[in-house]
DNA sequence: TTTGCCGTCCTTTTT
DNA sequence: GGACGGCAAA
């Protein structure tokens, strides 16, 4: 008997599938992976197996999506192989580390500030404005969705400009244009420039990409059906010389094509590499029979798809349950209930996960959890990085950072208030146009300023303030943090504002205690580089099972992880397939792609519930459960109705149909659409309403139920009718209104 | 310059 | 139900 050698240790417990993905060494590779078929342990099986026998660590470069997957992967590895030197990491933090690396190279400044979606949309109504062009006309949110894609079609402000045909195109062409010149001159990037930057040093400068060649020489592209263009073209360009990259993924999980994802790339992998070896991971070894085939009966319904079979061996378990309930607040009741029954059958909180398609659906689960005393974890860090007061502290640092860093420094010059206004800024801007000196440089000489007045005086102890902090060692960050809390004054400000809430405080503190955390992570970081690591953090980074809580998130951050019991929440038209993607047919697809990603995290229990009323924005509104549900194969799963109070009848007559007929015979009575705070505030009882609904009714009663008002309506067709909230739902009738407001 | 009130508008997912 | 802009008053 011989010892196995490690290569063998190495392959033990892996089918022959698997087995062939992690012994390929060299040329492509194309690992098609249905969900729970073990990807993760092949790829990180393969980057051991390959330092194992041939490859320096150094050589092999890991590309995942998430600081999260990059982070797990990395781990698993270092427990195959011990920690190495093997570079795994995101796509954009790959781009901004090298972009640092080879500034000079690339005539950039070295100290780039990173701009989040926040920043860019300040910029972009900055840039609206300088194209002559009015904000509320070319919203930023939506600017930003078209330059992000034309930036991940590689297209700059000239490209963009020459292929416009229209009027708008050639208006956003504009906005483009100057959206680049601010970027510019805040020595700033986007998150899309990462990329797009990286190409162009890659395509245009040999020197940098034949150096990255030779130190990368093994790379591996983890959630390929995600990647665009612009990472495409950087996978592609970097194994040119070699042809050794990997690509794990799976076409029915793709589910960032609004972001500009191209699931063509995975798709023409063997066109793009007709020597690629293809294998393929269809055996499911994470959820029951039940589940599985659930999945695959919703999933069938893609007509743009490649066939899959998936299957397993695993028992098939229980019955996927879909859960009817009343109105989402009993929706959120009968999960905690249902959680609060598995823990005391022994289970465990951190085995559960409930799943929503919107973060606003996040709260009625919260308070029904919080009454409950289920302990839970939202999984939502950007929501984090994205708080006030916690932008403001960056702010700060990026300016030490980066003094170009414009955006910045007009954020933090009156916080916390130290009287420099909206007029002052705007002469400090004017100036700055007009002489051509940045604005940082101007806070030291404001006398050149007449028009400033007795700003004067703020602004130049604002430019000390900067100068001091400046000076303050910038290593570790914790210290540099708690003394920039104190000389900005910033601490005492937050502490005042403990008596009524200490969030603020809180928040400070644990952005401190993370800044330690990297202190101690990263013995040699500098303060640029945790500048990069805060500003590219997402979603499921900060999720962290060891807190033994149960995992609330969004669908999309779910990808990539598993629980043995899952709810999905919110099954209905117009949530999940989300109205904003039913125009085309490829969204819908996408949506049901996201359904399914959902419903395989699962590897014990599927709970999917949706609720007949559902309170959105405010609104009341009688909901249609999803098309998905329909989909699924009727032996996988069971109907449940939660509470009682349901009839089909009742449903019937709320169909669909018969709803926006009603709304539209509405709307042709009324004749002017009242704001509803000022409605509301005239609600008495004794007047006549009209429900978009119910039609015309009578208040009854009115009386406060806890913060909310409660009415009691008679309604000539529907009868007498309880409505909390749905009161904001009612129009005067069509004479009151008439009477109130003539025209 | 700051504050508070009002009305309007928006509502997906995220590196 | 919340973010934000506009406006008036402190």
């Amino acid at each position: 008997m011989t010892r196995p050698t490690p290569q063998q240790h190495l392959l033990e417990n892996l089918t022959s599938a698997q087995r062939t993905a992690v012994t390929h060494c060299d040329g492509p590779l194309l690992v098609l992976a249905g969900p729970g078929s073990g990807k993760t342990r092949v790829i990180t099986h393969r980057i051991a197996y390959l330092i194992a026998t041939t490859v320096q660590p150094e050589h092999i470069l890991a590309l995942t999506f998430t600081n999260k997957a990059a982070g797990e992967m990395r781990h698993r590895v270092a427990e195959l192989v011990g920690p190495g030197r093997t570079t795994i990491c995101t796509f954009h933090s790959l781009c901004a580390r090298l972009l640092r690396e080879f500034a000079a190279d690339l005539a950039l400044a070295p100290n780039f500030s990173i701009f989040d979606r926040a920043d860019t949309l300040t910029a972009l109504k900055e840039a609206t404005r300088q194209a002559d062009l009015d904000p509320k006309n070319w919203p930023p949110a939506v600017t930003c969705e078209k330059i992000s894609r034309a930036k991940s079609k590689l297209q700059g402000p000239a490209e963009y400009q020459e292929q416009a045909d229209d009027f708008q195109s050639k208006q956003l062409a504009k906005i483009y244009h100057r959206y680049q010149q601010i970027l510019q001159s805040n020595s700033a990037l986007d998150f899309d420039d990462l990329l797009l930057r990286m190409v162009d040093a890659l395509r245009n400068n040999e020197s940098v990409r034949s150096r990255l060649a030779r130190r990368y020489r093994y790379l591996l592209v983890d959630e390929y059906q995600d990647t665009n263009q612009a990472q495409y073209v950087i996978a592609r360009v970097l194994c040119r010389d070699h042809n050794n990259i990997c690509v794990t993924g799976d076409p029915d999980q793709s589910i960032y094509g609004w972001r500009g994802a191209d699931i063509s790339n995975i798709l023409d992998f063997e066109r793009d590499f007709p020597q690629a070896r293809i294998v393929r991971l269809e055996q499911n070894y994470r959820s029951t029979g039940h589940i599985l085939s659930a999945a695959d009966g919703l999933i069938r319904n893609n007509s743009l798809r490649k066939h899959k079979d998936l299957w397993t061996q695993n028992p098939v378990g229980q019955l996927v349950e879909v859960v009817c309930c009343p109105d989402e607040r009993a929706e959120a009741r009968y999960i905690a209930g249902r959680i609060a029954q598995y823990v005391e059958d022994g289970g465990s909180c951190k085995d559960i996960a409930v799943f929503y398609r919107v973060n606003s659906l996040s709260r009625t689960l919260e308070q029904a959890f919080r009454s409950a005393v289920i302990p839970y974890q939202m999984i939502r860090g950007v929501a984090f990085y994205a708080r006030r007061e916690i932008k403001d502290v960056l702010a700060y640092l990026r300016v030490i950072v980066n003094p170009d860093d414009e955006l910045s420094l007009l954020r933090i010059i009156n916080v916390p208030a130290r009287k420099i206004g909206a007029k002052t800024v705007k002469a400090l801007q004017d100036r700055s146009r007009t002489s051509g000196t940045p604005v940082r440089q101007l806070l030291a000489e404001p006398d050149n300023i007449p028009s400033l007045g007795r700003a004067a005086g703020s602004l130049q102890k604002f430019a000390v303030l900067l100068d001091e902090l400046s000076a303050v060692p910038q290593s570790p960050v914790k210290n540099l943090l708690e003394r920039l809390m104190h000389l900005t004054g910033l601490d005492s400000e937050y502490a005042a504002d403990r008596h009524e809430d200490g969030t603020a405080m809180d928040n400070i503190n644990e952005l401190i205690s993370s800044a330690a955390q990297y202190d101690q992570d990263n013995p040699q970081g500098d303060l640029e580089d945790y500048l990069q690591q805060t500003s590219l953090v997402c979603d499921v980074d900060a999720f962290d099972p060891a807190q033994g809580a149960v995992a609330m998130m969004t669908l999309h951050a779910a990808k990539g992880l598993e629980f043995p019991v899952v709810f999905m929440v919110g099954l209905e038209d117009g949530l999940l397939p989300h109205s904003r993607s039913v125009d085309y047919i490829a969204s819908i697809e996408e949506e049901r792609r996201l359904c399914f990603v959902g419903m395989t995290r699962a590897k014990r229990n599927l709970v999917m519930s949706y609720a007949r009323y559902r309170t959105l924005r405010g609104l009341t509104n009688r909901t249609v459960p999803s098309g998905f549900l329909a989909e699924l194969p009727a032996e996988s799963f069971q109907h449940i109705q939660s509470d009682v109070s349901f009839d089909s009848e009742f449903l019937d007559k709320f169909t669909k149909a018969t709803d926006t007929a009603v709304r539209q015979s509405a709307r042709q009575g009324s004749t002017r659409r009242v704001s509803r705070s000022a409605f509301v505030a005239q609600l008495v009882a004794g007047s006549s309403v009209y429900h978009p609904r119910f039609g015309l009714g009578k208040i009854e009663q009115i009386s406060k139920f806890g913060k909310f008002t409660r009415a009691v309506i008679d309604f000539e067709q529907a009868g007498p009718q309880t409505m909390m909230r749905e009161y904001a739902n009612l129009q005067k009738s069509p004479e009151q209104q008439s009477q109130q407001f003539p025209r």
